[in-house]
DNA sequence: CGGAATCCTCCCAGATACTG
DNA sequence: CAGTATCTGGGAGGATTCCG
C-alpha cells in the first residue's frame, strides 16, 4: 500500500468522478428495492407501487426514469385501454442483482443486532 | 409466489419498519466508503478524511457517530498530545464488508457502461 | 488533532391535484 | 392506469469558526 491518499486507490464516488451519481442510482434506497422487486420478472407501475412499500408515485416514476436512462431497466409501453406499462431488468440491471441482494440480505440478517446496539 | 403485496415478502426498509433507517446507515454513500476504507485496519480521523475523498469534516464526524452507535465501528481515544483517535471495524462491521465491497465492485466495474447509456 | 457549533443553501421527497 | 405539475418543508451537506 504505497498510496495513503485513498484506501481504495481512488474514490469511485468522488465528486470529481463521473460516476459519483451512480451511487445515487444503484446505492439509492428506492432503487435498491425496485431492482430487487424486479428480480423475478417484469412488473407494471402499479405493481411496483405495491411491491416497494411506502414509495410515492413521484419517487417511483423518478427512480424508474433514472434507471431506464442508466440502462438498468427497460420500459415497455402497450397501446391498450386501459394503458399498460411494464418495467423489466436489462442484462446490466440483472448483473447488479447479486450486489444489491447481498446488501439487502445483510441488512435483514443483522438488522436486529444493529437495532439493539443503537438503543444504548 | 402467493403474495403479491411485496416481492420481497416484506419490505425491510419500509417506513413502518424499525430498520428503515438502517439503509441510511449501511446504504449511505459515505458510510459505504468509510466502511470500505476501514477494511484494512484502524484509521485516524484525519486519515479517513483523506481516504474518503470529498467528504467534509461534518459528514465524516456525523457518519462515524452513527456507525459507532450502530455498532459497526469502534472509537478509540488516546490521551496524548496531540490528541489521537482511531476508528476500527467491529466484527459486525466486518461482516458487512462483503456486501459493501460487492456494491463498490459492481459500480466500478459497470460504471463506464452506465455512463455511456446515460449519454443518450 | 479531532471534533462541536453555527449558519446557510439547496435539493429531496411528500402531498395534492390534474391529464392522456 | 400511469404518469406529470406544482408547491412546500425538512433535512442533507458544505463552509467557517471555535474549543479541549
Amino acid at each position: 500500500m504505497a498510496e495513503e491518499e485513498s484506501v481504495l486507490g481512488w474514490n469511485p464516488f468522488s465528486r470529481n468522478c463521473a460516476s459519483r451519481g451512480l451511487l445515487n442510482s444503484i446505492g439509492d434506497k428506492w432503487a435498491i428495492l425496485i431492482l430487487a422487486s424486479l428480480a423475478d420478472g417484469a412488473l407494471r407501475f402499479g405493481e411496483l407501487e405495491e411491491a416497494v412499500d411506502g414509495i410515492s408515485q413521484k419517487m417511483l416514476a423518478q427512480r424508474l426514469g433514472d434507471m431506464v436512462a442508466d440502462g438498468l431497466v427497460t420500459r415497455a409501453q402497450f397501446q391498450e385501454v386501459p394503458p399498460r406499462v411494464e418495467y423489466e431488468l436489462t442484462d446490466l440491471g440483472r448483473s447488479a442483482l447479486p450486489a444489491v441482494q447481498g446488501l439487502i440480505d445483510w441488512t435483514v440478517g443483522h438488522m436486529s443486532q444493529v437495532y439493539e446496539t443503537r438503543q444504548k
